[in-house]
This record gives C-alpha cells, sequence and structure tokens, in this order.
DNA sequence: CTGAATCCGTCTCGATACTG
DNA sequence: CAGTATCGAGACGGATTCAG
C-alpha cells in the first residue's frame, strides 16, 4: 500500500543480507510450528490447533497468512457449507521444511 | 533457586518433547545471530556488537548468558586490565551451527 | 467449521546512565 | 573494555465475542 516507508537502520542491513532474513523469519514460533505440523500433510484449521496444542486461534490465522505470503503455504477454499478449508507446504515450504528437519535430529539427540 | 513452581500446560507440552523444546530456544533471533557470528570464530564482546550490529548491549549479554547454560557457549575470562573476555561456541554449539548452516544456503538461493 | 475483531495484560527490548 | 541496572514504550499474544 505504501511502499515510502522509509527503512530503519536495522531494516536496511536486514534486508541486504538473505540470511539475517531468514533468521527475522525462523525466529517466529508460530511458523516453525506449522511447517513442523504440516511437514506430515494437508490440514485444516482445527486439525493444527489441535496437533500444535499450544496455538491460538488468533495466531493460528495470522500465522498462517503470513506464510502464505512468502509462498510457503497453500490454502485451499472448498467453498463448501459449512465451510471446509485445508492448508499445505508448497514445494518451496517443503524445501524449507526439509532443510530444518536436520534440527528435530539434532534436538532429539542434544536435549537433555 | 525454586523448584517447585508448577508448570503451565504449554510448558509441559514443549517439556515433554525435544523438537517443541528446540523450536522455542531457536525462535529466539538473538541465539540465531550470535550463533552465526561466533561461527566465525571466537570473538571478543565488541567483535560480537559490530559484527551483528543490530544487537543491543543488553540483548548480547543477557543471550550470552543463556546460551552458557545451554552449554552452547564457552566464555574466556583473561582477568586482565582492561578486561579482556572472549566467547566461543563449544563442540555442543559448533554442531548446532553446523545443523543450521544449511538454512543460510536455502536462504541465498529462496529468499527473494 | 473457519475465521474476524477487540480488548488489554504481559513481557520484550532499546535507551540511558553508571561501575570496575 | 565489559559489563550492570533501571525505566518505559511498544509489540506480542491470550481470551473473548461475534459472523458467515
Amino acid at each position: 500500500m505504501d511502499s515510502t516507508i522509509p527503512l530503519s537502520v536495522a531494516e536496511q542491513f536486514i534486508q541486504a543480507c538473505p540470511s539475517r532474513q531468514l533468521i527475522e523469519v525462523i525466529s517466529n514460533k508460530w511458523i516453525l510450528y506449522i511447517i513442523w505440523a504440516l511437514d506430515s500433510g494437508t490440514m485444516r484449521n482445527n486439525e493444527l490447533l489441535r496437533k500444535i496444542e499450544i496455538i491460538s486461534q488468533k495466531m493460528l490465522t495470522q500465522t498462517l497468512k503470513e506464510m502464505i505470503q512468502h509462498g510457503w503455504v497453500i490454502r485451499t477454499d472448498y467453498q463448501t457449507v459449512p465451510p471446509h478449508v485445508d492448508y499445505r507446504l508448497s514445494p518451496l515450504g517443503m524445501s524449507l521444511s526439509e532443510v530444518l528437519r536436520p534440527l528435530d535430529v539434532w534436538a532429539a539427540e542434544n536435549i537433555r
């Protein structure tokens, strides 16, 4: 909407470096939880709520929107009544999930 | 100090699962920045401030303490005047850094 | 079922000033 | 140089209510 907002100094450093950009995104715990959940396949809103357990409806909706913006999640609305909507990782999201997966292995071995 | 504080429901879910525990830790952007910085070798307080650029002294100190607690960072105080203290990744910290490194590659290729 | 919209407390974090 | 201590703005996110 407004592309003229000046970037802060911090934002300039971040935008100039892909690694920094990814850090800013990955350091969102809800994104990590959703990737972890969707890694096992397509899920509906309620399924995500129940699988993640500790996420609220508000943060789920909000974070899914961000992830769709990033192109990591695909939303499918079947236009039925009652509503049926599901979410799944896009190919890009899957590739990110794969890069993240070794972290699970590391966690299982190294978290006391 | 106090080991009798009851765990919230969320904390119980988290503590029961290494993956969740790691998510909680990794979703701390300052931890990610410091790992990224120390990956290139031993650094002093000021060097870290200048390398990361967007971190404050407060968050640097605070986060380094957490990482030392986790056993990921080793602090060496040379007991000199003026003070000389440096920080480096422990073997455990290095192993985490290695698992994280593919994320940099992914970022370079997939962040627009 | 899948959300949207508010309210509002909590906690993070930057800024600042100070110490050895 | 390497921190410590404090204050307060603002972001974050839970709870609740309402809607299609």
